[in-house]
DNA sequence: CTTAGTACCTCCAGTCGCTGGAGGATCAAG
DNA sequence: CTTGATCCTCCAGCGACTGGAGGTACTAAG
């Protein structure tokens, strides 16, 4: 048997808090450990080590469900890596998006901000955009939506 | 008096959801409309001009607080209009920032699906990478954190 | 006048990934 | 035996909505 990790133990070796580990039970993410009597959760070094993974996938942007899959796959060595690649790639292309949003939005900004040569707000440019619906961005329709999106 | 608007007017002049602008007057970031004998809000051309600030706010990427605020402001006309240079430039540095992370994610996520050269999970850079900890993009502290934050 | 179809109302749950806290049990050390 | 750390469960909150249930009110057509 391995040496008995606790709760608190895989939270210092990985930086995660206890509550967030528990949430990750919670969600299916991490198993279900064996208990002490008391009710204590006991875990094995494979679940430092799936913690970690979960840990750096999220360093990474990747999900919760994503992570998911991706432990799936990682836990069946014989199955073909693409789907792996799959997910990988599909969240590049997520993070290429809103990075693409967050620049036009960064444009935008930075030349309302530029425009707005001091005095009272009665005629600040800023607010002038902001009233007008800033009719130098156009292009502008979507920016930074994610997660609360707004359909 | 101006002519009545109903929530769906607004709705549909700013495309927003009537479920949105009863949670703005929620919030308090919409005033709270008068209402008709069976309860129905009934709006004046203001509110719409308030609710398209609003949306433009949204647009650029500001926050409720943050639209609160500059709709305060905007509705002093005295007041000078450095508090709404300041609010717009500290939204710019944030967005600034949120792309820097986002570049940074970019990099590391591309350069590991590059090294996965196909194959099977067993030896899978991809997986690698997640399980060791990233080595490759130690720089990489804390990309794409907002909004829900890991602290 | 009735009926159908809309738009409106309030309230509530869910999204995502946690975080923090209340209130209580257990444990190791002094 | 007491102190302080750690653990437990449960629950509310973040931001900015979205969607739905269940009900009332209004409008237009037949």
């Amino acid at each position: 048997m391995g040496k008995q990790l606790m709760i608190g133990d895989l939270g210092r070796a990985t930086g995660t808090k206890v509550n967030t580990i528990r949430f990750y039970e919670e969600t299916g993410v991490m198993r279900r450990p064996a208990r002490t009597g008391s009710g204590r959760r006991i875990y094995e070094p494979e679940d430092l080590q799936r913690l970690r993974f979960i840990r750096h996938g999220r360093d990474l942007g990747f999900g919760l469900p994503a992570i998911k899959s991706l432990l799936a796959l990682a836990g069946d060595p014989q199955e073909d890596c693409d789907e792996v690649a799959r997910i990988a790639a599909e969240h590049l292309r997520t993070v290429e998006r809103k990075i693409e949003r967050l620049a036009l939005l960064r444009e935008e900004l930075g030349r309302t901000i530029a425009a707005c040569g001091g005095g009272t707000t009665s005629n600040c440019r800023i607010l002038d955009v902001l009233s007008d619906g800033g009719r130098t961005g156009e292009e502008l329709q979507a920016a930074e939506k994610p997660p609360g999106f707004r359909a």
